[in-house]
DNA sequence: CTGAAAGCGCTTACAG
DNA sequence: CTGAAAGCGCTTACAG
């Protein structure tokens, strides 16, 4: 039994007595054919076992049902939750998600693009920033649909899908204020997006004439060793703050594993806050205050801009999902 | 100004003075091409912003560099680390990842299946067991290379790249009976492998003497909010364990910090062990004692399979990575 | 609602 | 080391 060659629309077509043409019609778009012809191709597709060549659609047809979406890392990123929602509901409507991981390196960012491009996605999802201003006018005069989510560039390179991380630092900065903090401590992950948060919350804090916050930088991707790390260096301090808003929840729970570790009690005689809202922070002894990034959101406004770009629509350049504190026990 | 067609093969070609096929060659494999000629179309590409299209390429030719990666989840998956070393070694060479997402649905894993295999992907990596015995025997029967990670199926699909999770449990049991342990509690999640771990636990635990385990199931993925529920349940028990062994890192740090928060000593009056491995194993506070497994080493045995069919060479069947069982200060 | 035919942009024996 | 040419398996105006 030599190896059968696999069924192409042909033999399909054959079987069901119907041109190639109608049976790539029905596949596509079933609807289209008359329900008898329908019933027809359909039987002819199970006896035959064909499989459409996506390979094949992609170079004939304009669009390859392929997105990219590039991401710093997965071991350890906030941006889980909404790149595994956008993989579900893309993967609803027939389309296939390209992976990419770019670190922080900007020359495996520039090398996943030309990879993107190459495959001729639909469309390329950004989940991290692009801060490179050669990278970013290159898509830009690409035709192709770019997706920048978690942020909200003032001059998108496409579309920006996300919110302001400054006005996140300031809501953070007014929230623990209104709790009556007085010495705020930040822990901020050398990323942009982090430090923009940062420098939101220390404009608020000092325009209600709060003090200048202290400060300590930590190295991205952010996980739990940070926290406890970050907690022995506050000890270096003038001061003790009575309270440490960190960059992740991650940052947030180990700091508080520590400080429980040498018998201080949170929040009372230090509180905590965390970023991103993962499930660790509702479950967390004590629960972690934090910021919730509504990762679902994310991924239908994704899917509304896909669908918009390929009916030919105008899409607004900047869409704003917002965030909440989720107030808890930690602060 | 008109959108201006994208550059094609011919268009590098007219502008080299050769033909599309050289740059073809060239293209995918420089060295085959004379060096003049080479340094010909090396500018002619750089000219006209040439980027190939891969989905022609695919067509033409036996390849399409695109390798399918099924995973349950990645929001809270094991898995990730060697998820993210095979999506960075698979680029080094050029190969894209469609990663689908099946949670513990036979039915979309189906489907993600068929979308590979529409796809023409090179291999598919599947990353969770494939239980149902008609999709084992779909794939067998399809020429694509298969490769299941993380596990070693007695009769693998294709090619199996992973450890025994029953090995892994007998040597956990063997390794707490040498530290003294009498009483061992399991928090089993409900999955296959977590299973077949606890199984294995069992076995040796009895066969070296040792009381029936007490056990308690929790749902999948696992996470850290059930290690504190876990720790609760363990009220429930006509007698207290001296150590509780935890189907992942995350129950057993969720353990941890549950029974400091009552007050109880970690390992001194109740141990705790994980399993994978995650940074914070070794993070927390007591560090966790856990099972380690070599996402990378996964992740070059998926290189190295893939490169032997491509060159038509052999495969064994089953790789074993191994495991390794971490001594730390939490049992 | 359906068919005939051109074309999408590559790769790869084959021949030189 | 290089070129001419066939072919990969679809989609999509165009015409009916």
């Amino acid at each position: 039994m030599s190896a059968p060659r696999a069924p192409r629309l042909d033999d399909v077509a054959l079987q069901a007595g119907v041109s190639a043409a109608t049976v790539s019609r029905f596949v596509n778009n079933p609807d289209v054919v008359a329900p008898a012809t329908a019933e027809r191709i359909r039987s002819a597709i199970a006896a035959t076992g064909y499989v459409p060549n996506m390979a094949a659609g992609a170079l004939a047809g304009s669009r390859s049902r392929l997105i990219a979406a590039l991401v710093p890392d997965i071991a350890q990123s906030l941006f889980n939750d909404t790149v595994e929602a956008m993989i579900e509901k893309l993967a609803e409507e027939g389309n296939s998600v390209v992976l990419a991981l770019t670190g922080s390196d900007n020359n495996r960012l520039d090398a996943e693009i030309n990879m993107a491009l190459a495959r001729r996605v639909d469309a390329i999802i950004l989940t991290g920033i692009v801060s490179d201003p050669e990278t970013r006018e290159r898509l830009r005069a690409h035709p192709v649909t770019v997706i920048e989510t978690w942020g909200l560039p003032d001059d998108p390179i496409d579309v920006a899908i996300g919110f302001s991380h400054r006005a996140a630092g300031e809501e953070m900065a007014r929230f623990l204020r209104g709790r009556g903090y007085r010495r705020p401590h930040l822990v901020v992950p050398r990323s942009t997006r982090s430090e923009r948060r940062a420098t939101g919350f220390v404009e608020r804090w000092l325009r209600d004439g709060g003090p200048e916050p202290t400060r300590l930088e930590v190295n991205v991707p952010s996980h739990f060793g940070q926290g406890r790390l970050s907690f022995r260096a506050l000890s270096d301090l003038e001061e003790m703050p009575d309270v440490v808003v960190c960059g992740s929840d991650w940052i947030a729970q180990g700091l508080i594993v520590e400080a429980q570790a040498v018998g201080m009690r949170v929040p009372d005689q230090l509180a905590v806050t965390g970023f991103g809202n993962l499930r660790l922070a509702g479950d967390m002894r004590p629960t972690i205050t934090s910021v919730d990034v509504d990762g679902s959101h994310i991924a239908r406004e994704v899917i509304r801009v896909l669908r918009a770009r390929a009916a030919g629509e105008a899409v607004e350049p900047r869409i704003d999902v917002g965030f909440r504190v989720i107030a808890r026990e930690s602060a």
